[in-house]
Formats: structure tokens, C-alpha cells, sequence
RNA sequence: GCCCGGGUAGCUCAGGGGUAGAGCAGUGGAUUGAAAAUCCUCGUGUCGGUGGUUCGAUUCCGCCCCUGGGCA
């Protein structure tokens, strides 16, 4: 699929694709080749408790080269790109391969990303109870420029501008504005992204939840069963809330693995969706 | 065999004499600290079949077929 001595062994490799596209077994490849380290790139692969359900590399795939940031984030926390991207920073100049299916971990890594304090938990919580309209016309009032801007009908994008004026005291757009140099540009990299046949990875995605099954997915929610009510951010992985619900006893395990399915395949579409817009400067790797 | 429901979009269903519309699924898109998140766009299908009434039937009537329930 590629020749492993046309990856020039000076610069970091970044794998992106969707889910279930052959992502690991690819950066496994080119870390045993050139002796790197990999380095994860996936929102939920993260968080400890969910190995199974979100297709982190076995511990076999793990002892064929140092992995990191795999697993790093309790279950409780909730992690961003922030955060993120201060964690790869120190392995940078160790050229490793970065591999994972957020496109906009790769975005702020090879474009930048506002330094932006974190938003105390307190004020995102005082946030979420405020009605949307309210949110709306604060920032209207507060942030104009980037009230014209973003999406005025997506309340996550509202929030956050009315959080970090409220947090900071300096507006989003202004944040935004001094945006520093990116920590690795895509010309410093060797960026590979796996395009894929929809009907062929549709195949793949349904087959391998079927595998996550029977290496022990279920068994992985029980043993999250108990601290799932304080799940933070890994409450978001695809065929958790499913699974759960089904040891509850609310979905039989016919209609949870249908339920992952699909929501699986609606993430890959929107995973292609972004990697269509964003795929100057990366080579292509068609699969199959 | 008789009685009562149903048969409308891939699925679940609403509607109703002037050839039809929701949710889900699917599609395309957006994306600057929730990103496996969040948001936006896109709806023609022999309205089960066949006769009849009507200017006009998917809608009303007859018969037939399929299906759920009840009584035998």
C-alpha cells in the first residue's frame, strides 16, 4: 500500500482516516519499519475503560512499539484538543507516528490552535443550564464578530463563545485572532490519509463490532457498569450507552448491536466528510 | 368459517374525493478546547389487487389477496 522507504524517517507520519479503516495495523507497520514510537490521535481512544469498544491496539499490537496517549485519561475526566495538543508537544522531535480518526486533533496540530485556558467545569455546568436563546444574545451582545461566524443554530458553538468570554474575560474571536504558528505545519510531517470505499468500510464496520463482542465487549461494560453514571467524556464512545442499556435491561443485545452499527456508520460518513475538505497537502491511500 | 382491526417512502406510522407527509434509516455538507461531540441540507412512493360510483378514487362501495387479534 506504501513503500515504507518512501516515508522520509526525519519527520513525524500522521495516519487519518475513519473508523475501521486499517489505521493501526498501517502505523504498527511503519513504527516497526523505522523504529518509532506511535502516538495516539483519537478522541476516545484517550480515556481508560473502553480498550475494546474503541478499537485500541491490543496489548500484542502494543508490545510491537512504545505507544502513548492510549488510555492516559481517567474514565471521569473530560479531555479536549487543548489538552491534547499540550500532551503530543514533548514527542514531536521524536518523529513518531500519530495515528487516529479526529480530524481536528490533526487540524490543530499541523494548523494551530488558540492558547486558550482551560473553562473551569463549574462555569460549563452553569453554561448548560442557561437557555439557548439566552446564550445567544449574550454573545450577540458580548462577541459579535464571532457571533457572525460560527453556526448560530449549533449550541455547542454558541456555548463555548459565551463560556470563554465569561471564563477569560477576552473574547473568543479575539483569542482566535492571535492564534500561534502550528507546533508541527504539514509540510514537516509526512501525512498519509486512508480514503475508503463506503460500502467496503460499512462491510468492515459491522464485522468488527461483532468482533468487539466477542473479544469482550460486554464484558468491558459490566466492568464499567458501576462508575458509568460518573463517566465523563468516555461516555461518548460509540456502543457504550447502547451496551450499557442493554446490561440495564432496557435493549436487547440485537437492537444494541444494531443501534452501534449504525451510529458507527453515521460517524465514518462524518469522518469522510471532513477528511474530503481536508485533504490538501496529505497523500491518499486508497483501501481497499 | 364468522367478527373486528390493519395493508401508504427502506422501517414505524399519520392523513384523506382534486395523485400525499412525519420520525427513524440513508445522502451531501459544516467543523478553532464536548469533535466517536454538535449542527445544517435533501422526501414520487404502482397509497395491496381488481371492478364500480364520480368530471375526478390512494380516499367511498363490492369482491379478492395478505396480515394482527377475537369467536368458533
Amino acid at each position: 500500500m506504501i513503500k515504507m522507504d518512501s516515508i522520509p524517517p526525519d519527520r513525524p507520519v500522521l495516519i487519518a482516516g475513519p473508523t475501521a479503516s486499517g489505521k493501526t495495523g498501517l502505523a504498527i507497520a511503519i513504527a516497526r519499519a523505522q523504529s518509532r514510537l506511535i502516538v495516539n490521535a483519537d478522541a476516545l481512544q484517550v480515556y481508560d475503560g473502553w480498550r475494546v469498544l474503541t478499537a485500541r491496539p491490543t496489548p500484542e499490537e502494543e508490545a510491537e512499539a512504545p505507544h502513548h496517549l492510549f488510555g492516559h485519561v481517567p474514565f471521569e475526566a473530560h479531555y479536549s484538543v487543548g489538552q491534547w495538543l499540550r500532551d503530543v508537544a514533548p514527542f514531536l522531535a521524536q518523529n513518531p507516528v500519530i495515528v487516529g480518526g479526529t480530524g481536528l486533533y490533526f487540524r490543530a496540530l499541523t494548523e494551530g490552535l488558540a492558547d486558550i485556558p482551560a473553562v473551569p467545569a463549574a462555569l460549563r455546568a452553569e453554561a448548560s443550564a442557561l437557555p439557548f436563546e439566552h446564550l445567544l444574545s449574550d454573545l450577540d451582545r458580548l462577541d459579535p464578530v464571532l457571533a457572525t461566524r460560527i453556526d448560530r443554530q449549533n449550541r455547542t458553538r454558541v456555548q463555548r463563545g459565551w463560556e470563554v468570554a465569561q471564563a477569560t474575560g477576552r473574547l473568543l474571536s479575539d483569542w482566535q485572532a492571535g492564534t500561534p504558528a502550528p507546533l508541527l505545519p504539514l509540510h514537516r510531517a509526512t501525512p498519509l490519509m486512508l480514503a475508503c470505499n463506503r460500502d467496503w468500510l460499512n462491510t468492515r464496520i459491522a464485522a468488527r463490532f461483532e468482533q468487539m463482542l466477542q473479544n469482550g465487549a460486554l464484558d468491558e461494560a459490566r466492568a464499567n457498569l458501576p462508575r458509568w453514571p460518573d463517566a465523563g467524556g468516555a461516555a461518548k464512545a460509540i456502543g457504550a450507552p447502547e451496551l450499557i442499556a442493554h446490561l440495564q435491561g432496557h435493549l436487547s443485545l440485537d437492537a444494541a448491536r444494531a443501534a452501534a452499527v449504525i451510529a458507527s456508520r453515521q460517524y465514518a460518513k462524518r469522518q469522510r466528510s471532513w477528511g474530503r475538505s481536508n485533504s490538501a497537502g496529505w497523500t491518499l491511500l486508497p483501501r481497499p
